[in-house]
Parts: structure tokens; sequence; C-alpha cells
DNA sequence: GGAATACCACTGGTATCCCAGAGTATGAAC
DNA sequence: GTTCATACTCTGGGATACCAGTGGTATTCC
């Protein structure tokens, strides 16, 4: 039997909530709180907390409360580009170095972003189902991740991956994808495949460069929609009068 | 008056004691020792080492204990190459974009270096002095910092100065450098500048590339010569005969 | 004398307790 | 009715005590 520390089971819990969107950016958690509600004292979620904050999902305020980080528009832009760096370098480096097995493995998830575009096609619906959602981001992801860990490098695999993570705190409440990203993602890796097939470093890594910057484009300019939509309450009350946003806030609390 | 927490000064703390040379790689820390030694109660240690080993300096073994981690080979290069990754890639982005200000303290910081192969020359010694040491690297991180500002990624910056921190572990108990080192980094970051006044990224880039991937040559030297010196005892069982290398650890034994 | 064993000291893991500061509700004074 | 002071209740920060394995050591048995 293998020995599971509570600390890292209570890591796992609360990354998991945070992650699932159960507690978006900007929700205050409470180390008592969760640690009734997983059953068991304040330190193992003290310390699972501790390191949520060292790795940025979850800051913490003396004598206030922790909340669950809300990156910000210069954040996440920044998070592309360091993946940017990363993965252009990463794709130059295992130019002509895949193995046949990585080879078939990117191809088949490639075809698994093709099929998730064609359930979209027959669905007739605009955006991706959570659960077609669920499975592009899984085959996305894994071509990446493929990338990364043939380049033998698992410090940037780490990094990345974390990267990925923080930033499925803003991306597990946007709106899904539409057919035009599905179907970008999948030429954009495509393309890469071929060209690390090839073994042409340079064009392996302009492609994923172009494909990550795309990606970042397509985050930021959902991220202002949702400035300008959702967050409104955010907005707004800069522009309104104190009795007009009093209003607001107990509409709101009532239909919480 | 400003709050600062015990966790924290404990965290400064142990890792000065690390990056310094203090404790060195492989050392077991204790909990409870360090608790004593600062004045505190092992909570705010406690909390210190665990934020040390999600930045990998150190690793907790439950129930035996806490190790200073040691870089091994692979690791030593996958971090050079990540900063090779972020910082060329940072280069190219500021080249032309650098404030009046950034390229005079660029210029400066170089001339620091060659002040510090001056004061070489005339000491007559082949190493820097540990003193000289000092300046020398304040003087190159100081060069690679402003540059990754430049970029205005603060995420870059934190994993670049991580790594460094990391790699400190070895060079705070590796050789200093010669003259010939000191004067290569000194004309790489001379052509770097150049390049980046010029707005020439692709050269920018180039030549942070060239010049990282020295840097790592000379350090995977410099871990090999200490593999093949004081820890020869690892290297050698391979290729002696049985009886010859329990004859070899009798002998360690006694010395010890 | 050598090997197996039992014990002990030390490790990190966890629970429990108390503390200080910040926010908020309450009530008294105007 | 308004405002200000006070007390109460959260929060995380820290200290202490106890638990459960592990390693080394001393002891005991062969």
């Amino acid at each position: 039997m293998e020995k599971i520390p509570r600390r890292k089971q209570a890591y796992q819990y609360i990354q998991q909530r945070i992650l699932s969107g159960d507690l978006p950016a900007g929700t205050q958690i409470s180390e008592l709180a969760l640690a009734k509600e997983i059953g068991m004292s304040r330190m193992p979620i003290r310390e699972a907390i501790r390191q949520l904050e060292v790795e940025g999902l979850v800051r913490q305020v003396p004598r206030f409360g922790t909340i669950v980080h809300s990156l910000d528009r210069s954040e996440m832009s920044e998070l592309y580009e360091v993946r940017e760096a990363l993965e252009s370098h990463a794709a130059e480096l295992v130019a002509g170095q895949l193995t046949s097995e990585d080879k078939q493995i990117l191809s088949l998830l490639c075809s698994k972003i093709l099929l998730v575009a064609r359930e979209l096609r027959e669905s007739g619906e605009k955006m991706l189902s959570p659960e077609l959602m669920q499975k592009f981001l899984a085959a996305d992801m894994g071509f990446h991740m493929v990338i990364l860990r043939a380049s033998g490098n698992r410090r940037m695999m780490k990094i990345v991956s974390d990267l990925r993570v923080l930033s499925r705190i803003f991306t597990a409440q946007r709106e899904t994808h539409d057919l035009k990203i599905v179907t970008s993602v999948y030429r954009y890796h495509r393309r890469i495949l071929r060209a690390l097939k090839r073994g042409n470093g340079d064009l392996a890594r302009s492609w994923m460069r172009g494909h990550i910057r795309e990606s970042r484009r397509l985050a930021l300019e959902s991220f202002d929609r949702r400035q300008a939509m959702g967050d409104a309450r955010n907005a707004l009350p800069l522009a309104l009068p104190q009795d007009l946003l009093e209003e607001i806030n107990q509409i709101e609390a009532g239909e919480t």
C-alpha cells in the first residue's frame, strides 16, 4: 500500500476544485473550512495552500484570507510568451530526431482533433460541448507535451505544464471553442508535425511560434470579451452613483 | 515598520546557507536543528523548507530527512537549455526597443566585467579570487536580467532567476573562472549589446544563444572535471574488478 | 567473536492550541 | 438619524505536543 501524505491529498483536492471552475478566480478560500470539508486538520491544508501559492494559483494575504489568483491580461500574455520561447525551441531541437513511436502518437493526436472538428460539424452546434472541449484540450496538450518530452528536457516539460495549469484557471470559465479555432489548431499541428518529420528545424520552430502566437491572440480576445461582458459590474461602478451600485449588488445577491 | 514573516526569514537564511556553499549538495538538514539555530519553532522552518522543495533546491524524504538537492549532469544541461530558449527569445524581442537608460546600464555592466578582467591580469593570479568572482557573477547576472526586464515579462524573469539560483548550488563549490572565461563572456556581452542597439533581433538572438551554449559547455566541463577528481569513487567502480573495488572501499572507510 | 534482535534517538507528519491583526456588527452618544 | 467607539469574529501565523516510521547502536544469544 502506498502512503499518501494528507497534504498531497489536500493539494490535489484544492487544485482540482480550482481548475474545474468550482472555485473561480477571486474566490476566497478558508483553511478551516477546507479542513472540515476534507476531514483533516489545518496543517495539511496549510501546506497545500502554501504550495499552491508558490506555484501562483493562489494568493495569501496575512490576516485577511486566501484568494484564488486571477490572471490579469499581461500575466496571461506573458504566459504565452514563455510557452512560445520554450516550445518553439523544443520544436527546433527535436526536428528530425523523433522516434517512429512519437511520430505515430503525434499523428494520432492530430486525428483526434480532426475527429472533434467532425463531431462538432455534425452536431450542428456553434461551440464545442464541454465533453468535446475536454477531448480537444487533451489532444492539444498531448501534442505539445509529446514534443517537449522528445526534447528530453524534464524541466522544460514541468515549466510548460505548470503554465498550462495556471492558464486553466481562466480557461475553465471562458467560452468553449468554435469550429474555426479547432481547425486552425489542427492545421498548425499538421504543419508542425510535417516540419518535424522532414527535419526542418527552422520551419518547425516557425510554425510552433505562429501557433502559440495565434493561441495567445485568441486567449486575449476572449479575455477582453469577458471583461466587457460578464464582469461588467467591475467596470460599471466607476461610472455609476453609489445608490444605484447598491441596488445592483442587491439584485446580484438575490440571484445567488 | 514592515512585518517580516518568520518563514520568510527562515527561507532566506536557509537559501543563503545553501547558496554560499555552507550547506553543499547532499547535506542533510534538520528542521529541529535549524529551528533552534534561528530561534523559532519548527513551523516557519517547515514552510520555508517546503518552498525550497517546490523550487527544487531541496528534497524531502518522509521519516528520513531533508537533503540539499544535487544537480546531476543532465539536470544541469537542461537548465542551460531552458535559459537558452528564454533568453535568446527575450534578446530578439527587445532588440531595438531598449531605453537609453537600459543601454547605459548594459554598457556599464560590460565595463565592470572588463574591470574584473583587468584586475585579474594585474593580480598575476590564474583564477579569480572569491571577491572578484563575486563581482563578476553580479555583473554577468545583471546584464542578463536587464535584458529580461526590458522584455517586460516578469514570469520569464522569475523562471530564469530561479534557474540561476539552482545552478548556484553547484557553482558555489566549483573552481572560479580564469581570464579566458571572463574575456569570452565580455566579448559575448559586447556583441549582444551591439546587436540590441542596432535593432538586429536575429543577430541578438544568435549571440545570446551562442553565449549560453558556451556557458553550458564550460559548466559541464567543470562538472565532469569534478566527477573525475573528488568523486572518483563514483566513477571508477564500473571499470574495476569486484575484489579491487572492495579494497578501495575499505581504504576509504578507514580514511573517513 | 559474530550475528540477530531489541531499543533508542531522530526524522518528518499531523493535530491542537493560542496569538495578532483586520473586518464587521453592535450599541451608545450626540 | 447619524456617527463613532468598542467588542466580537473571522483570517492566517506560530508554538507545542504527539505520532509513526527509520537508522544506528547496544545488547544478548548462539
